[in-house]
DNA sequence: GTATATTGTTAGGAAGGGCTAACAGCAGGG
DNA sequence: CCCTGCTGTTAGCCCTTCCTAACAATATAC
């Protein structure tokens, strides 16, 4: 595990790029990481250099970049952290697509694994606790959007009892009788 | 208003430093803030010099460092911007103290304004809306301690349901008849 | 009121990240 | 087969932020 490889922003950027290139188009390109990047061809090669002494990337002069396994890991905890992010942003906050990206491009670098992790949780759980859901997002949306006048409570958390006592047992979860212990984010994270 | 300085992160933190530094003592010191810091007071002295070509510190060589108004706008804003992630990362998603100020640390210099105003309104729908409250924090809880087995969600529901009728036509607001629009946020940004 | 601490500044340099401009490698068109 | 044009690299520079070491200013102590 090529773990605290403390990578610095810039490089962790880098290793994203190639990482989601890759993902659409196999193999990455100098021209391709300097366009996603918004950057200079001539910087790109002084990173790959970097991340290759690092034992991140595969890269020889004048050939095409590929990750190592350790770089593959690495991009896929990156990109998973941003996507982490990103839909908190989006999903929750309820902010723009643009600013949510926007934004978790940058924060994404300072945040520890278990700020992550925690954030992921706390999707799942709004996902699935009773008392959350759609109505609770929905709620939130008409709270900052100021409006919040016709917004009724006591239906609204009728609701989400009568949900509840329906799939009754189902202790904030979603599909139910699973072993305790909030199984369904381990795959996730 | 000093709008947009871009301020790099760095200089950020020698601002904030300054402004904490202040509330707590009146004025401060370039060791003061080196040791805010954990930095060489050289490069404070350095720091206050840009700082002070933008406007936002009053410096002169070997005379004691306070804020322009200018600066202490950027201080408040930078100190409650830092306030609020950390409210967050550590009331709502419940993580320590000190993970929670660690990241705000270095989370805050990336959040745009609008994730600031967005947050800041997430805190207080959850401490306001009848349906999140201390329960959804403590059920939150409970789901990312794994331990979820013996929570009730009727029973918590219930109870959320019957303290919303009380106080009856308050939609997901505390305190009750203030006019629509979530007042009690501008007060805070 | 001078000697000693403490506080703050300068000088010089390293690391990281970026840029432009100029050059090298390579692939396709004539 | 060579020439043109795109891709990638090198060289050299800038800016930011930090550092250490040495020096200057101010305070305190006696």
């Amino acid at each position: 595990m090529p773990d605290t490889l403390d990578l610095t922003a810039s490089l962790e950027d880098y290793v994203e790029a190639i990482y989601n290139i890759a993902v659409r188009k196999g193999a990455a390109r100098v021209t391709d990481i300097a366009l996603e990047l918004s950057v200079a061809k001539s910087s790109v090669t002084g990173a790959l250099r970097s991340l290759s002494s690092k034992g991140l990337v595969n890269y020889d002069p004048y050939s095409i970049i590929t990750l190592t396994p350790d770089g593959e890991e690495v991009g896929e905890r990156i990109a998973r952290r941003h996507a982490v992010l990103a839909e908190f942003l989006e999903e929750i906050l309820g902010l723009s697509a643009e600013v949510a990206q926007a934004n978790a491009c940058r924060i994404e670098h300072s945040m520890e694994p278990a700020v992550v992790m925690r954030l992921l949780k706390f999707i799942d759980f709004i996902e699935k606790c009773p008392r959350a859901g759609e109505d609770f997002r929905a709620g939130f949306k008409r709270f900052y959007e100021g409006g919040d006048a016709p917004y009724q409570c006591v239906e609204c958390l009728g609701r989400a009892l009568e949900a509840a006592e329906e799939t009754s047992s189902a202790p904030c979860r979603a599909g139910g009788a699973e072993s305790p212990g909030g199984r369904s984010n381990e795959d996730r994270e």
